[in-house]
RNA sequence: GGCCCCGUAGCUCAGCAGGAUAGAGCGACCGCCUCCUAAGCGGUAGGUCACAGGUUCGAAUCCUGUCGGGGCCGCCA
């Protein structure tokens, strides 16, 4: 159920008797929505203006036929044409609150949509390397990917969750000599990290582990003997690590994805063998970079993909001087890997130091499925982690990183999610600790989960008058709506309808935060409404000689709290039904 | 040097696919609880949307250039 949506199905209807061809692009131009000022109407289209150069008419003419053709509506109170051509609506009190009773019988389905039509979407999000805990910075990524999953199953689509895992690097093996220094030191040798090392303490339990595990069986042993084993010991506890992260962030990965099966399973020269066949393998030699002077830079021939003729600034190199791979060519052979695997489209999650990046892959998933498969890359900006009034560094191979599991431990999953859910992807973002564990007003998501705390308050007390069966919609189902006429019901009624369009919005540009934004504003006209109530008697929510009203208004907040449950399931925050100490 | 992101109120940020008089929160100031939760509400003050061109009936939004902040730039991942 969504009224505007309906409405607009009616204009556009209204439109093609003007002479507009439906499939005209100027179509896509036209907009329905709602005016910034209250004197403009409830809901306003620039239709007119928009089609009068096509129709080859003045849009006041345009907009006067338009106006004729919907005027008789019987949604419709009063149209007017204002401006170079606008018509502007004003509906009738039930166009908005009739909607009400279709959201509480909806629920959760409410502005859930088939959009997606069940396409397959393969969502990559956090993929940080398996050399330490989640840091507060890869919390944003995990909670932007899994807050956009969700959007996007709401919205009709299948997604998969999945991380990759750079288990195949050089940053592995320092990995394992930090977790064999760490072995030494459990034993009991004296030890002495170097910046070549990971530091953290966090590396200790797993010397311990192997300690007790292997004795002194590795003491004074070469690299080679030990290397192997540490490494794979080591990745699977940082692995188990970060999946323990992420559940306390209420994320789930549907799956892993391991950089080593690429090259042990010979994907890398499939995928490269694949690209030399099209021809977009060649040996060649790279410009130096520009700018940037690099003392022990030499021109060398490379094996080079051309990324360039699938908009890329340069041609990248897939084999490095001592013939191994490129961090790259197994980039390649993993979005090879996605691309068979059959997905309709690619959702990237990188960090903001992937941003160079970005083209390269486009690139790769451009050639890799000869245009077919459509990749957005999405960039999460940097976090900033304010705590006791400064900037904190963070430099994990110092290990003296701010650990996510710290910060949420402190100030709560629902609280950072939704914190890092208010700032669009591409801001950066304060994480002020000390604000943000306050627990004050300073916290927009307490303001929303108030607001749907008020309203499970008030269902409470009317269940506890014996005016309302239980919380149960079912008796609120019948109520006479046609008694919501005050602006400020109206208001709040119109601002649920708006639901299903942010939804698809949201949805349509993977755009999370929109939604965190609507519940913001949403949570607002309830208070406001609420606190009318202070003033203006017949608007409080329970009046014990008004029974039919009453029911109306509870209709009108449940509808709201409707949808700040749905909307906050979306950002993955849990509704309060109190807040009471 | 090149590429990407950002530049909107004192601060932190929204601004929907170009729309009419640019918004919110914080901070400042003035008010509102005998009452369903004051973790709330109403009001006042505060702007050359970095700057200059261009496209358009119409630009914070799109294009070009300049300035400023951040990130990245073969043999790290």
């Amino acid at each position: 159920m969504n009224v505007i949506g309906a409405f607009n199905d009616t204009m556009m209807a209204a439109l093609a008797t003007c002479g507009v061809d439906r499939k005209d692009l100027t179509l896509s131009a036209v907009s329905l929505e709602r005016p910034k000022s209250a004197v403009h109407g409830e809901l306003a289209t620039n239709a007119a203006i928009v089609c009068a150069k096509y129709l080859n008419r003045t849009p006041r003419e345009v907009a006067e036929q338009l106006k004729i053709q919907l005027e008789t509506d019987e949604r419709i109170k009063s149209i007017e044409i204002a401006g170079p051509g606008f018509l502007n609506f004003v509906f009738k009190p039930g166009f908005w609150t009739e909607n009400l009773r279709a959201t509480i019988s909806l629920g959760q389905g409410y502005g859930r949509s088939q959009k997606g039509e069940g396409r397959r979407v393969l969502l990559e999000f956090v993929s940080a390397n398996p050399t330490g805990p989640l840091h507060v910075g890869h919390a944003r990524g995990a909670i932007f990917g899994d807050a956009l999953a969700r959007l996007l199953e709401f919205t009709g689509y299948q997604v998969f969750r999945e991380y990759y895992l750079n288990d195949g690097g050089a940053q592995v093996d320092t990995l394992g000599r930090s977790v064999y220094l760490r072995y030494l030191e459990a034993i009991g040798y004296k030890v002495e990290l170097t910046n070549e090392h990971y530091g953290g303490t966090y590396l200790k339990e797993v010397g311990e582990s192997l300690a007790g595990r292997f004795g002194e069986k590795f003491v004074n042993q070469p690299e080679s003997v030990w290397l192997a084993e540490f490494k794979r010991f080591a990745i699977d506890r940082m692995v188990a690590c970060i999946r323990q992260d992420l559940a306390q962030l209420n994320v789930q990965m549907d799956t892993f994805f391991s950089e080593t099966t690429l090259i042990d399973s010979g994907a890398i020269e499939q995928t490269l063998d694949e690209l030399r066949r099209r021809g977009l393998i060649y040996e060649g030699v790279l410009p130096p970079p520009k700018g940037a002077i690099q003392e022990d830079w030499e021109p060398r021939e490379q094996a080079l993909f051309r990324s360039t003729l699938h908009g890329d600034d340069v041609d990248r190199p897939v084999l490095k001087a001592d013939g191994s791979w490129t961090y790259f060519a197994a980039d390649l052979a993993y979005h090879y890997n996605k691309v068979t695997r059959g997905f309709d489209e690619l959702i990237n999650v990188f960090g903001a130091d992937h941003g160079g990046y970005v083209k390269r892959i486009r690139a790769a998933v451009s050639a890799l499925s000869e245009g077919k498969t459509p990749i957005d890359i999405k960039l999460t900006q940097l976090v900033r982690v304010i705590k006791d009034g400064g900037a904190q560094k963070m430099s994990k191979r110092a290990g003296e990183f701010v650990q996510l599991r710290e910060a949420v431990e402190a100030v709560g999953t629902d609280v950072t999610r939704f914190t890092m859910l208010m700032r669009k992807n591409d801001a950066q973002l304060d994480f002020d600790f000390d604000k943000v564990r306050e627990q004050s007003k300073d916290n927009p998501v307490f303001y929303v989960q108030y607001a749907h705390a008020r309203i499970c308050s008030a269902l409470a007390y009317a269940v506890e008058l014996g005016m309302i069966v239980d919380s149960d919609d079912n008796s609120l189902k019948m109520a006479d709506l046609s008694l919501l006429i005050h602006p400020a019901q109206i208001a709040l009624a119109r601002r649920v309808s708006e639901w299903p369009r942010i939804v698809d919005q949201a949805s349509r540009h993977h755009e999370p935060h929109r939604i965190a934004f609507y519940l913001n504003e949403l949570a607002s006209d309830l208070h406001s409404y609420w606190t009318l109530g202070n003033r203006e008697k017949q608007l409080r929510l329970i009046q014990e000689e008004d029974a039919e009203g009453t029911k109306a208004r509870l209709t009108l907040v449940r509808a709201v709290a409707v949808v700040i449950s749905t909307g906050l399931g979306i950002l993955g925050v849990k509704p309060m039904t109190e807040m009471r100490d």
